[in-house]
DNA sequence: TGTACATCAGTGAACGCGCGTTCACTGATGTAC
DNA sequence: TGTACATCAGTGAACGCGCGTTCACTGATGTAC
């Protein structure tokens, strides 16, 4: 290995542990994430930062993108895990799942890429494909579900005219096959399995309800029947 | 009026005043609201804040009931105005949306209370009563569809043992003839329209949806059928 | 009704701390001849 | 292979700013006799 990889190589494994302190960080500050305290934490002065990171800005957004990515890549390893890839059902349970077990896991990186907004933070074109990579997994199943002829082509007329249209842009522009009434559902779906593990992480279930799992499941098979998976 | 009560006033007036001034806060800085600038707004001295709230965490706390009992109120409200009481499925759409008008217009205090948990805060008992009674509309909705005869009564073999014995808790504390499987229902649309709400608020539709009103409209439709109403 | 005292709101200075970012610098590591 | 130069990571001081909270104080407003 040539001298300059092996720089090359230390600069990217510093940068990993900056980011791997940073989000420890996280966990306890929130999103008002300090370069300093990160700094201390390494062991080096505050402005050594900036030979990795050009900002906090960026050093936050590098943080955002690495969690969408990270649930993403869950998301898609419990799909793929389900042998039987016709148990439609199946992989939709597995990527509930996994995307709870994962938030729990993570917390505060949950909370950086679904909680509230950071004020002040406008997050970059960037992380939009990171971000679209588990609602992916979701949309992936009711395609195959519709090649296959497992699910059932829902009445579009149940959908709005304005609804139906951006249903279609979506389809059209990420996932060809999926029809708009499906397409909707299985985003109703997305929606409320984010709903659920945050209210669950967010502390609304506090006080009200202790069987947090069995109750996360019920909703996963009422919403699956919903979907029709 | 006597002296006495003149300055007990004066002094709920300026109480008022500085949550307001907070709340404008709240929609720019996030839950990192800061006191001096509170008080900046006001053209006092930062200290003279703590003639009114004891630290900063007791202003948000203030600033936290309020907001739940803004959007209960709310809720109320809009369920209070729809005239034919049996129209289950007409009250659940008058509250939904409400919710989700209110969420619109006041964003920072959705936030607040639905949000990311703010760092180092921790709520106080005092915000559960507050909490409450926004779903407390809904179930009181249930409640009233289940004396009526009009809304089917489950089977409550759909829930796990678990779940329904929280659900049989929190019926018993709080709604009585709410049947357990009726109950994780409705809190399950409570919940997706805590989703729904946050999804759109918090940024995740942006690209994806246009016809917010209307996609929104459409769950309502969805969750009222699973519901049953 | 008038006066002495108590209560209260608001002031201004201070404590002790934090932060992001810039900049000139040192010294080690890599590159080109 | 050896040497002159360039690149790069990290330092330490500084700028200019912010924060929550405490405390002794002033002066106005209210209360009791």
């Amino acid at each position: 290995m040539s001298a300059a990889s092996i720089r090359a190589r230390v600069r990217a494994e510093m940068t990993e542990e900056i980011k791997s302190v940073a989000r420890r960080h996280l966990a306890t500050d929130g999103a008002n994430l300090s370069l300093r305290a990160v700094a201390r934490d390494m062991g080096m002065v505050s402005s050594a930062l900036y030979r990795y990171f050009a900002s906090r800005d960026a050093l936050l957004t590098a943080l955002i993108v690495d969690a969408y990515n990270a649930l993403g890549e869950t998301a898609e390893t419990a799909d793929a895990d389900v042998t039987n890839r016709a148990d439609l059902r199946g992989r939709w349970f597995a990527i509930g799942r996994a995307v709870r077990r994962w938030a729990l896991a993570n917390p505060a990186e949950y909370a950086l890429i679904f909680g509230s907004p950071v004020p002040g933070y406008a997050a970059p074109q960037d992380t939009f494909a990171a971000a679209i990579r588990t609602p992916a997994t979701l949309v992936q199943l009711l395609a195959d579900g519709i090649a296959s002829g497992a699910l059932p082509v829902h009445d579009a007329g149940e959908l709005p005219a304005d609804v139906h249209a951006d249903m279609a842009r979506v389809r059209d522009q990420y996932f060809p096959f999926v029809p708009e009434a499906l397409l909707a559902r299985g985003t109703i779906g997305w929606i409320h399995l984010f709903g659920a593990v945050s209210f669950e992480l967010f502390g609304q279930l506090d006080n009200v309800i202790e069987a947090r799992e069995a109750y996360f499941d019920h909703q996963l098979r009422l919403m699956a029947d919903l979907i029709g998976v």
